[in-house]
DNA sequence: GGAAAATGCTCAGTGCACTGACTAATTCTT
DNA sequence: AAGAATTAGTCAGTGCACTGAGCATTTTCC
């Protein structure tokens, strides 16, 4: 019957913002280093020494997800993974200095690519814009852990 | 050094918000069917006998991405994909009887997620977080067309 | 009419992201 | 102290999404 309009469909615009966003990180940030690899190396920054499954909690990823994220880092030497020997159970993971050193660098270009993908906006707007998605995003984790 | 907010990362929400969707979409929707699936059904409804290449423009997905998900739907019984007689190019695309049954069935099911989806917000904000997300997504889109 | 350009699709390769099933280690309970 | 439950991680399987290379078929231009 009738078909639907998309776009006054959350998911999808929530889609085709990701694919555009994650275009432009590699245009203005780096083709090296993908955005959920630096979330990762942030979150990492912020809190050194923690195990995958709190990572996982932070960046808001599966911890199987994780765990395929680090192992590109690891691989790459940006990040180390070592079994915790007070708990067997843990990888107790850290940045190279490699890792901080980009880390360092990518954190500039973000901040410019963040304006340049937020243009459109006015400021006000992009707070806004900002806040909206965070409320709706915190409610939809909320419903299922 | 210092780390950064992922909270005021667009890309960030943008991913986390996604992620939420396609997990209440399984719960509420479909677990047989995705969301970008769905959207191609819906837009062969609205167009039917296109070809995969003029559904991505209007799906706004890769080519070889639409290859891939038409392959599921066809291998599904849902599209039938035919060599185009007067274009040896091109696919043409159309709804199965059970694909325009399934689709039917699926809007009535989107329209109530959609609404469970975006209740954090009162009316103004849902009409305002659209129609922003589909600006910024626009306006990338078009700088690499 | 024939070479060159453009078009539509496919295929291989990489990465994100989930579920569900499994293993190993720790903690809790009795 | 032994068995049960919990917790952390891994692995296989599926699906979305891109790039870049390649193939076949038009279309365009001389």
């Amino acid at each position: 019957m009738a078909a639907v309009d998309l776009n006054t469909h959350p998911g999808h615009l929530a889609r085709r913002l990701q694919q555009a966003h994650s275009l432009l990180w590699g245009a203005m940030v780096s083709e090296e280093i993908t955005s959920p690899q630096f979330a990762v190396l942030n979150a990492l920054v912020e809190k050194p020494d923690i195990d995958q499954r709190t990572l996982s909690e932070h960046v808001h990823l599966d911890r199987s997800t994780i765990a395929d994220v680090v192992a590109r880092l690891v691989r790459r030497g940006l990040v180390e993974r070592v079994r915790d020997p007070h708990d067997g159970r843990r990888n107790v993971l850290k940045l190279s200095d490699e890792g901080a050193r980009l880390h360092r660098k990518l954190v500039t270009r973000t901040t410019r690519m963040n304006r340049v993908f937020l243009a459109p906006l006015d400021e006000d707007e992009q707070e806004t814009l900002l806040r909206l998605i965070g409320r709706v995003a915190d409610a939809a984790e909320e419903l299922r852990g």
